[in-house]
RNA sequence: GAUUCCGUAGCUCAGCUGGUAGAGCAAUACACUUUUAAUGUAUGGGCCCUGGGUUCGAAUCCCAGCGGGAUCACCA
């Protein structure tokens, strides 16, 4: 053991160093490579309980109660947790019992992986346990998990609670708080509900460019890269949008994609630099079908995912149950101000906002001057799934125009507690029309509206000139819908791995500059009174105090205590 | 970006108006052949986030930094 490590590891972490040492004296590979038969799994076994049957089984030892010649321990796998019991004269017929008195007693420690064989049976207490027969280690752990307990009235104490550290050491929150693993598996499911939906359906699951040479489909700051053999820049996708209307153009009736997004902008808990969207295009469809659609795919999705189309999340309840609500944004407008925006100039338009104490300025146009309002006064209210439609054109250069109002577009957004869920269009599939709203987002653009596109797809532009069929499409923000679904207010807890700082890592090796003054002193004396030593170095009392530690700690020094006086010595 | 709270043992947390750190669980040792937050006895374990300052003396007070949480701002 050398002094670096003696500062690295903590007494537990060295304590399990060398119990995998001694098993490996002992003939024991703590990390073998053949694989172990399993055939039953914890919770199974459990709910289908069957006296005597023999069952094979591995996990972690979560936990372990040591009676003397019998043992208690718990093993959890990834179906949950089962009772062992341990038995020495069983685990050791013979004279030798070191299996069991130094292997599994002493040797084995808390998240150790191990495989039991042996039969199922019922303790005095009521427990269904396995009474293990033989027990092979699978793998050491050198680290102790932080492991919360649980108490007989189901409290957890010692919970492993703290954000940063659950979310920097994922794999550990897993292991521990089972609650959080059952996140991660509704995520799953509702994922293979939506695709068995659109499946089903008849619509097709592809894959499209995450890097892209112009970053398109939506308005975002992307993040850059750069391609070194054909030396251009290359943006990380914002949007997967104008690469699935291509596909639409290339005669695919529907296509789908669950597409990683990345946008390089703030963070907190309902937005992370990387998310997932799901995006949908479906041809000869308008955006009432897509309500209908929509309405119909989050019903079977909350089904297949919580059983129920009823969720919780925070106060509220909220039904999936199909049909929601249809409201356009003029009657959303009117019913939570009484303000009806339909045929207002820009300026009325402006002067209402700011009448109803929204913050504007003058370079917000009659699009982003609705917008604000609906925002500020509206968006809030729609607690149950509710359709709001007809947005103004400014703010929706890809959706077309509405059949009975130039000033509007064929658009809706689903709202959920307040907040956007989904956004579909009627997709804009007039070449020439698209042209001028991408130009006019140019425009915005250099006139300092960051929200509006600074680039132009010629590309995609060329596609439409081919034709695309008339077409309605449609997006969800995933990870938004799972915490929804989970009941959960933070997209940390919905990500395994959400975005973080890095963390730093300082290790100090070398003597810091106070420690070398006092050390440079000592060297000289050997040995001398610490008074003077104090006084010769001439430190602050912290400083002094907190160098004199390191250098002891250091085993550099050694102060020893003679009646009063205090004595340093070099060693 | 702003405001605010937090950072102490492997984990969860105490630590008062400044006097060189405590508990429970976990760990180590011993006892115990159906326990279950097992129990009993004993023991070990701390860069008190980092740096600076005030002070005879700082985990504690002040300043700065780092990391995190919450609220707000921003967010097609």
């Amino acid at each position: 053991m050398n002094i670096m490590s003696a500062f690295e590891l903590s007494e537990q972490e060295i304590q399990r160093r060398e119990s995998l040492n001694k098993l490996r004296e002992m003939g024991i590979n703590p990390y073998p490579a053949d694989l172990y038969p399993v055939t039953d799994y914890a919770t199974v076994i459990k709910d289908k309980f069957e006296e005597g049957k023999q069952v094979c089984l591995a996990g972690r030892m979560m936990s372990q109660r040591d009676m003397g010649k019998a043992s208690f321990a718990e093993l959890q796998d990834s179906s949950g947790r089962i009772q062992l019991y341990f038995n020495r004269d069983e685990i050791c017929p013979g004279e030798d019992k070191t299996m069991y008195n130094q292997v599994f007693k002493k040797l084995l420690d808390l998240g150790d992986f191990i495989g039991v064989k042996g039969y199922m049976f019922t303790t005095k207490v009521g427990e269904t346990s396995v009474h293990v027969q033989e027990f092979t280690l699978l793998s050491k752990s050198l680290k102790p998990l932080p492991l919360p307990k649980t108490d007989a009235e189901g409290r957890i104490h010692d919970a492993f609670t703290d954000p940063e550290m659950r979310y920097r050491q994922r794999y550990a929150d897993l292991v521990v708080n089972p609650h959080v693993k059952e996140i991660f598996i509704k995520r799953t499911k509702l994922f293979t509900a939506m695709r068995q939906f659109f499946n089903d359906a008849g619509y097709m699951e592809v894959e499209t460019p995450v890097l892209q040479p112009i970053p398109g489909g939506a308005a975002a700051r992307p993040f850059m890269t750069h391609h070194n053999a054909l030396d251009i820049p290359l943006y990380m996708r914002i949007a997967n949008e104008l690469y699935l209307k291509r596909l639409i153009v290339g005669g695919f009736d529907g296509v789908y994609e669950f597409s990683k997004n990345f946008r390089n902008e703030g963070m907190d808990r309902t937005h992370n630099p990387e998310f997932t969207a799901m995006e949908i295009y479906v041809s000869y469809k308008d955006y009432n079908w897509m309500m209908d659609f929509t309405e119909r795919l989050l019903e079977h999705c909350a089904m297949e995912v919580n059983g129920s189309s009823e969720t919780t999340f925070g106060e509220h309840k909220i039904n999936f149950k199909a049909p929601y609500k249809r409201v356009t944004m003029r009657q959303s407008i009117i019913d939570f101000t009484g303000f009806d925006i339909d045929g207002k100039s820009e300026d009325e338009l402006f002067n209402a906002a700011k009448g109803m104490g929204i913050a504007v300025d003058t370079t917000m146009g009659k699009g982003k001057l609705i917008d604000e309002i609906f925002g500020e006064k509206c968006e809030g209210n729609y607690i149950q799934p509710t359709f709001i439609t007809d947005y103004p054109k400014e703010m929706s250069p890809l959706c077309k125009e509405h059949r009975d109002n130039p000033e509007l577009t064929e658009r809706f957004e689903l709202m959920v507690c307040g907040k956007e869920v989904a956004n579909a269009y009627s997709e804009l599939n007039d070449p020439i029309d698209q042209r001028e709203r991408f130009e006019e987002q140019v425009r915005l653009a250099e006139k300092g509206d960051d929200e509006a596109g600074q680039f132009i797809d010629y590309d995609f532009l060329r596609s439409l000139e081919y034709g695309m069929p008339p077409t309605s499409g449609m997006g969800i923000g995933m990870d938004r819908l799972i915490m929804y679904l989970t009941n959960n207010p933070s997209i940390q807890e919905v990500l395994f791995f959400p975005q973080m700082r890095p963390e730093v890592h300082t290790v100090k090796v070398e003597l810091s500059d106070n420690e070398k003054v006092i050390f440079d002193i000592i060297q000289k004396e050997k040995t001398m009174d610490l008074n003077a030593l104090k006084m010769q170095a001439g430190l602050s009392g912290k400083q002094w105090d907190l160098s004199i530690k390191a250098l002891t700690k250091q085993g550099l020094l050694k102060v020893t205590k003679n009646g009063d006086a205090l004595t340093a010595e070099l060693l």
